[in-house]
RNA sequence: GGCCCCAUCGUUUAGUCGGUUAGGACACGGCCCUUUCAAGGCCGGAAUACGGGUUCGAGUCCCGUUGGGGUCACCA
């Protein structure tokens, strides 16, 4: 069997949105279980829709996720060239070689006739509107002439006007219209460059593309994609149309909905490893239950003919839990590295950080809930609300906070050890003296130190992250506050 | 509107030759653990869109209805 090559074939249009980034996976896997090449295409040939900086974007965007290429505009190759618009002068010569099969035909109409026989229709009441072929049968010596003479004019297909028209997809499987219904579309436009749909059949076929993966809005231009490879006399590629990701029930994750994109997410602390994971499932199911994947498994794992038939809705909380998977997965060392820029954009005191993430890693989802859980350390809120230090659980309140922060006070100034287990050990066993249940006594210790009743890590383990001074002052300052209340 | 496609818990999915207590995950609720909150463990509620067939038997096959999506450009 012939290598598998598969593209991914981007407009530089914008930003890469996360359902444009599942196709490029899927294609990128579709290469690699098979051992195949993946190919990235630019197709800018919209000039007037360029984005600056979108190219770079992809590049990135596909970097980031490992979705490594083996043939590219930056990196070659024996298909090149790679973006579209270098491409141009390739396509007239093909849409030419079509008149001559009798396959497609020249076509003088200009826009006032189209509009005019449009409005005819309309007055007609037709709703369909199709080209009326009227350049279809004129003679090849007024064709010659009206050529010659310089006349503008465009390359539409030659579809056939009886029959069915099918072709066949890995997922949807046969289907089939009414020749009828397809119109001659113009191949090569009035200023000679190619429409998208003959642009996208002949850069596949010239670049040998066995699996052609993209989303299902072209299910219904594909007959005419398999007329022209019929026309042309190509082999057919295998075609795998993808299911739309949306955004609700009724519309489409959009870049103009403003609706999440790779970056945007990227920049909310979601990783890339969780994001890849979370979108190879959203569409798509392995045999078994597993969930979590890395590339490699993804890759032995994958077929597409498991790929679902119906729109998936992107949902942001399944997501969100993904990620928290991989962050509760990683190693703490890890975790600190990446979680050190985040803190330190709040956090400027001393503390030991490697204690901090150990404790803020099974309770960080995403990694920009990291600055507000940790501002207490530089920004202690003074006037939190006295009734945090109720709990009904361990029965405190105001004035037991009171007692049990007193005691805990010279354990604490007499402590040397400030590690985790040290000031641990110099506070737990005052519960047991003392007859009291552990959160009786420790419950008040952190809401001291942070001002707030959620905490990472117990009253002790803040302490040790924030050092003996800050913890003996903040204990104080909490004493005083609660004796001016009780 | 024509044509094409789709339809299982709130969401994402399993279910591939018709026979299942219709399974998993997220979310939700409860319990356990516990120095807060999490994490972790255990338990629970939650679905075959509707109506007809075929069949001893239908989530699975057929038809219709409803709902949804896509597409009908000298855009990609």
């Amino acid at each position: 069997m012939a290598q598998v090559r598969t593209r991914f074939a981007p407009s530089p249009t914008g930003y890469m949105h996360v359902g444009n980034l599942r196709t490029a996976l899927y294609a990128y896997l579709t290469a690699r279980h098979e051992n195949g090449v993946f190919i990235l295409r630019i197709e800018d040939t919209d000039q007037a829709r360029i984005v600056d900086g979108a190219v770079d974007i992809i590049y990135n965007t596909l970097r980031e996720c490992g979705m490594t290429w083996d043939e590219g505009p930056d990196v070659g190759g024996d298909y090149g060239p790679y973006v579209q618009s270098e491409r141009m002068g390739i396509f007239k010569d093909y849409a030419v070689q079509l008149v001559e099969k009798g396959k497609a035909y020249y076509c003088f109409c200009d826009a006032e006739r189209l509009e005019n026989l449009h409005k005819e229709q309309i007055a007609a009441g037709e709703t369909v509107g199709h080209y009326d072929r009227h350049c279809r049968d004129l003679p090849k010596e007024e064709v010659e002439r009206r050529l010659a003479a310089g006349e503008p004019y465009v390359i539409r297909q030659k579809m056939p006007t009886e029959g069915i028209v099918s072709f066949d997809d890995l997922i949807y499987g046969r289907i089939e219209v009414e020749a009828a219904e397809l119109e001659d579309q113009i191949l090569i436009k009035s200023d000679g460059m190619p429409t998208y749909n003959f642009a996208n059949v002949v850069d596949d076929h010239l670049m040998g593309i066995t699996h052609v993966i993209r989303g299902n809005e072209y299910l219904s231009s594909s007959p005419k994609y398999n007329l022209l490879y019929e026309a042309f006399g190509w082999e057919k590629p295998i075609y795998i149309h993808c299911p739309p990701v949306m955004k609700d029930a009724h519309s489409k994750l959009s870049k103009r909905n403003g609706d999440a994109s790779y970056q945007d997410l990227i920049k909310q602390g979601y990783l890339s490893s969780a994001i890849l994971n979370y979108l190879l499932l959203l569409g798509w199911s392995p045999k078994g239950d597993q969930e979590v994947f890395s590339r490699e498994e993804m890759i032995e794992k994958w077929n597409p003919a498991w790929i679902n038939k119906s729109p998936a809705i992107f949902d942001i909380q399944k997501l969100r839990a993904f990620n928290a998977g991989y962050i509760n997965r990683m190693s703490d060392d890890e975790f600190t590295e990446l979680a050190r820029p985040w803190i330190e954009s709040v956090v400027k005191t001393p503390i030991d950080l490697k204690l901090l993430c150990m404790n803020l890693k099974p309770r960080c989802e995403i990694l920009s809930d990291l600055p507000e859980r940790v501002m207490f350390i530089d920004n202690m809120p003074e006037d939190y609300d006295l009734a945090f230090y109720r709990n009904k659980k361990f029965k405190t309140d105001e004035s037991t906070a009171l007692t049990a922060l007193k005691a805990i006070l010279p354990a604490l100034e007499a402590n040397e050890d400030w590690t985790r287990e040290g000031v641990y050990n110099a506070c737990a066993p005052l519960a047991q003296e003392m007859g009291v249940k552990g959160g009786w006594l420790l419950y008040p210790l952190g809401i001291a130190l942070s001002g707030q009743q959620a905490t990472p890590g117990g009253g002790t383990d803040v302490a040790a992250v924030i050092g003996k001074d800050l913890t003996l002052e903040r204990v104080r300052k909490a004493i005083a506050k609660l004796q001016g209340a009780c």
